[in-house]
DNA sequence: CATCGATGTTGAG
DNA sequence: TCAACCTCGATGG
């Protein structure tokens, strides 16, 4: 269930922690045994993100291609760098999952509900957990790699570090011109490229479309990485009624929703949580990191009051999925 | 312990 | 339009 954030965040993972090594492929759930055939033992030469997909390139141009969907999710343990660019968090899981849950990116670090540091690159908490569990269990020992623990679809080994993928919408391996047909369909993405260009390619996608756009920021092909929760968060804050059709608004409007996200989406990437209330220091940000409610202004928060107006925040369902707003800030 | 629902997308009908 | 995908934390009994 993540959105863009949590993709680029694990994409920095694997950059940091698997390209320049040639992993064993597995698939221990067998569903993808035959993709892992294809990559296994080749050298991993790149990883990037674009929107909520991620490509894991390997040598001889094959590339994997990755799509979490609404509960996929990749588990990392062993001895886990962190890319220095990304704060970390305590986790309450006893391993890192990044991908599904608020937690979205969490690898675990030293100490229970310490709040992110922008840190050198540290050691993950896991084998550890991992060797205390098994030192409960009366067991001698090899914490690495762990057992797999449920459906794990693909599983990437090096001597270092071991990445499970479970639930995933999408696992597949493509060929470079693939991936160029994916990225072709997906709109820009600012954590990118936030230039010029790149804005106007969204603005330009966005204002030909009659669509809500409370739609249209949800559509990949026009704004890549965008969920439900950034698509009420952005609206909120432009002050924007979700219904208002996209080539109603002003191009000035379109630009700005682009600033918002490329803004909202750095934070998120290098926070690893959606904190769509900035600007927060101190204690209240301190409570945002702990809390959604303190970190949102209409997600998830219906019935409650406005923070910035009063209003009751409302929910409805719109194109099949729940859109929180508040109608006395967003006209 | 059972059930629900979710930060998503695809594809059948 | 809606079920399927197939995971797991939250919620309720």
């Amino acid at each position: 269930m993540p959105e863009g954030h949590s993709v680029h965040r694990i994409a920095r993972q694997f950059s940091v922690n698997f390209v320049g090594t040639s992993p064993e492929v597995t698939s221990p759930q067998g569903r993808f045994a035959q993709g892992a055939e294809l990559l296994s033992g080749r050298e991993m030469t790149d990883a990037r993100a674009v929107g909520k997909q991620m490509f894991l390139e390997f040598a001889g141009e094959r590339w994997l291609r990755v799509h979490l969907g609404i509960y996929g999710a990749w588990d990392f343990a062993g001895d886990v760098r962190v890319d220095p660019a990304i704060q970390i968090h305590a986790s309450k899981f006893g391993r890192g999952r990044l991908g599904q849950t608020g937690m979205a990116g969490v690898v675990d670090e030293e100490g229970e509900d310490s709040v992110a540091s922008i840190g050198a690159p540290r050691r993950a908490r896991l084998q550890r957990v991992q060797m205390a569990e098994h030192d409960r269990a009366g067991e001698v020992a090899s914490a690495f790699p762990p057992d797999p623990v449920g459906q794990v679809r693909v599983r990437l080994l090096n001597e270092r570090v071991c990445a499970d993928l479970r639930g995933p919408t999408a696992c597949e391996v493509l060929s470079p011109g693939e991936v160029d047909a994916v990225v072709q369909r997906l709109g820009p993405d600012p954590a990118n490229a936030n230039t010029p260009a790149e804005r106007d390619r969204f603005v330009e996608r966005a204002r030909k479309k009659r669509t809500p756009i409370g739609l249209v920021l949800m559509d990949q092909s026009v704004i890549a990485g965008i969920g439900n929760v950034y698509r009420a968060e952005l609206l909120f804050r432009a002050g924007l009624d979700p219904h208002t059709p996209a080539n109603t608004l002003d191009r000035t409007v379109l630009e700005a929703l682009w600033d918002d996200w490329a803004h909202l989406l750095e934070i998120g990437i290098t926070v690893g949580q959606m904190i769509t209330i900035d600007g927060l220091e101190g204690e209240d940000y301190r409570r945002a990191l702990a809390e959604r409610d303190e970190r949102h202004w209409v997600y998830k928060l219906e019935g409650t009051p406005c923070k910035r107006c009063g209003a009751n925040i409302l929910l409805e369902e719109f194109g099949a999925r729940k859109l929180y707003w508040c109608a006395g800030c967003q006209s």
